[in-house]
RNA sequence: GCCCCCGUGGUCGAACGGGCUAUGACGCCGGACUCUCAAUCCGGAAGUUGCGGGUUCGAGUCCCGCCGGGGGUACCA
């Protein structure tokens, strides 16, 4: 039989990386066996529905390369199917109107279990589960009601979701039992923990998949790095493609106890994803992170920029302040230009003449000159790049100064050199 | 309170039903390289496997008892 799985966030508001993360083992374990991934919306609750949620979701997962199957569907649109089945509980005598809800009767002997695809054999017992209301005197089913309905009415194999639904579980199994149905398999992932140790559930603020968008990560490195959190392949790998992900996922080498979110790692993991991109895709990628994040920098520059910066940042989100020097003017420090006029001076008369301007003859020039100056060239290009760049910190100085062009760096030297000397 | 889950260096994880000096990665420290920052390449430090008992020739792996963290105990999801 074929597997079905699906992902059922609440829409009330963006995905947060915890919830990403049990999204993706859902959908990697539904890749891996050729079965089918759904998206479902659980909006019970309409107090908390956020008006754009359902869209920044679906907005998300499709960032992030997760592809669901069939329609996205609706708790809410089930109402009438699970009033329905309420009333037929009650008159199998399963369940009983209690000021005008209907509650279910749990069994008050024995024991609850079933065998967890992380967890093992997890046992409750009976004694401790309360009847539960199915649906609330306004009509509308609870989500503890609904949500293992729609897992029936869906043929919902296998429910992959965080380690905080442990307890709805032996609820769920007695209801699906009493309407006759076969129980999914369930597999409890652990939560994700922030650097504080904090769980990053749904109620602890945290990091939405949009910020680590914004923040210029590659959706790819994103993946792989959401994969290595509760699960790994063996001792040894760590980067794997999306497709290797998909052939290698399994939920028995998923563990059970939470993982901290590290970001250092991250950052890490990014920066390998974006130096091993061919120069033009890295090109493409970065236009497009820029232009999705509202940039207007000339095209034809950005890519020219584009291989000075590949192996000194890991994030996309960096290029701004690393070069934004080539598409605006900038303030350099007076204080980091602290007795440097006459070096700025001389490169400036230096590069008047260096003919074409383009690096190799740029840094032969300026080799020269602090040659003559009896300067390292540690020593003489810090100032340089400090009057041109803005910053002691830059992409390669001469393919920089190539980029900007004899006569906005030759503006950018004088200007340095007037200020330096007052 | 009661029920349930979890506990390997700072972090993520490995060690198939017990067996070589607990494997790898991030980070950290040092070195090489170098126009800054990176990248890359070498090398290093870091764990009494939460604690205490027990079983065994031998335990991270099995048993018991604690401790710590987390979740649930709603007409929230």
């Amino acid at each position: 039989m074929s597997v079905r799985v699906r992902m059922a966030p609440s829409p009330t508001g963006f995905l947060h990386i915890g919830n990403v993360r049990t999204a993706l083992f859902n959908w990697l374990f539904a890749r891996n066996k050729g079965g089918e991934f759904r998206l479902r919306i659980e909006n019970t609750d309409t107090s908390r529905e956020v008006e754009e949620a359902t869209q920044q979701i679906q907005d998300s997962l499709r960032w992030l390369g997760l592809d669901w199957d069939g329609d996205v569907t609706f708790q809410l649109d089930r109402l009438q199917d699970c009033a329905a089945v309420a009333h037929r509980l009650v008159e199998e005598g399963k369940a009983y109107e209690d000021e005008g809800a209907i509650r279910f009767r749990m069994p008050d002997e024995g024991g609850t279990a079933w065998d967890d695809a992380v967890r093992g054999r997890i046992e409750f017992p009976n004694d401790k589960l309360e009847d539960l209301v199915l649906v609330r005197s306004d009509g509308r089913p609870t989500y503890n009601f609904a949500s293992p309905m729609e897992d029936v009415w869906d043929g919902i194999t296998h429910v992959i979701r965080g380690e905080d639904h442990i307890s709805n579980t032996p609820k769920q199994i007695n209801i699906i039992r009493a309407v006759g149905a076969e129980p999914p398999v369930y597999a409890h992932v652990s939560h994700v923990l922030g650097p504080d140790g904090k769980s990053l559930s749904k109620r602890h603020g945290s990091v939405t998949v949009d910020e680590f968008r914004h923040a210029g990560y590659y959706a790819p490195a994103l993946m792989n790095f959401l994969a290595l959190l509760g699960w790994s392949y063996d001792d040894k790998t760590t980067i794997m493609s999306r497709d290797e992900l998909i052939e290698r996922f399994s939920l028995d080498r998923v563990v059970p106890s939470p993982a901290t979110f590290d970001y250092e790692k991250l950052d890490w993991l990014n920066g390998m994803y974006l130096r091993a991109l061919s120069p033009e895709e890295y090109a493409a990628e970065l236009v497009r992170y820029l232009r999705d994040e509202g940039y207007d920098w000339d095209e034809a520059l950005i890519r020219r920029a584009a291989p000075i910066v590949q192996e000194k940042i890991e994030r996309f989100g960096q290029f701004p302040d690393f070069a934004g020097f080539l598409f605006r003017d900038i303030e350099p420090d007076l204080a980091l230009l602290n007795g440097a006029a006459p070096v700025v001076t001389a490169a400036r008369e230096e590069l008047q003449s260096v003919e074409p301007f383009a690096a190799p003859e740029i840094e032969a020039a300026l080799r020269a000159l602090a040659d003559r100056l009896e300067l390292s060239p540690r020593k003489a290009f810090e100032p340089i790049r400090v009057a041109v760049t803005g910053s002691k910190v830059s992409p390669g100085l001469f393919e920089s100064l190539e980029l900007l062009g004899r006569e906005e760096t030759l503006r950018r030297l004088s200007a340095a050199a007037d200020r330096a000397a007052v």
